[in-house]
DNA sequence: TATACTTATGAATAGTTGTTCATATGTTGC
DNA sequence: GCAACATATGAACAACTATTCATAAGTATA
């Protein structure tokens, strides 16, 4: 990461000089803002988010959220190796059988506030 | 939409049945999580949500986000429509300049939420 | 070990998306 | 009207992504 990725500023371009400083200053870091970004990245399919959604029920094997979702296993398995990669959910197995569940409340709640914006 | 789209479930493949119908039955409409990731499809871009987070501290105009963000007019201004398409900012036009700016709090919260999920 | 079953994975493909470039639209002041 | 400026937009292109297909890996049971 070079050293100018850190709220470099030359103001080229700019109207309101003020606003942008304190802007810029209030930022997050970049690198922040990319692994938000790639959070709700997992949120952004539809697949995926039908995948979280039915997981706040209850946990549930491949082969159900398969069935569920009226999907191809391998579409659904795909996609739990990303949600899993992001720490969004883990797996347990038992025997033949691999379970999926949330990693933590924080899925619930995102999801929630996202269905509240949208139905309000 | 064709009517199979809600909750059709034949159960092919299912392994538990009593978990795949109390989750099913417990699911939000499709169209609502297909909303849902349109939503979210807004955050998971490194340009809008460095957009959006900017305009958590304040209004701004196009050229002002284009030099705090170091990126093309052009490459902003198609994003903001993105944004303003999905009704998470709203514009004010004064004169030749065009104020960007959030359409609610929402936009606020879910970016805290994010926020907190990661750097817990 | 052989078979059946559940899940995972790699390669290929089709569809989507973000940026750039060029240019149009809209606004102000002369 | 015209020049200068701020923003918007369409087309083209490159990069990314989700699905499918074929198949491998892991597990239980006979």
């Amino acid at each position: 990461m070079k050293p100018e990725d850190e709220i470099e500023f030359n103001g080229e371009g700019v109207i309101h000089e003020e606003v942008v400083r304190k802007a810029l200053s209030e930022q997050p870091a970049e690198e922040l803002l990319a692994d938000l970004a790639d959070l709700f990245k997992n949120f952004s399919d539809t697949t995926r988010i039908r995948i979280l959604s039915l997981l706040i029920s209850d946990e549930m094997c491949v082969a159900d959220i398969t069935a569920a979702l009226n999907a191809t296993q391998s579409a659904i398995s795909h996609q739990l190796r990303i949600l899993k990669q992001s720490r969004l959910i883990k797996s347990r197995r038992a025997g033949k059988i691999v379970y999926y569940s949330l990693a933590d409340e924080h899925v619930k709640t995102i999801i929630a506030m996202g269905l509240e914006h949208i139905t309000e």
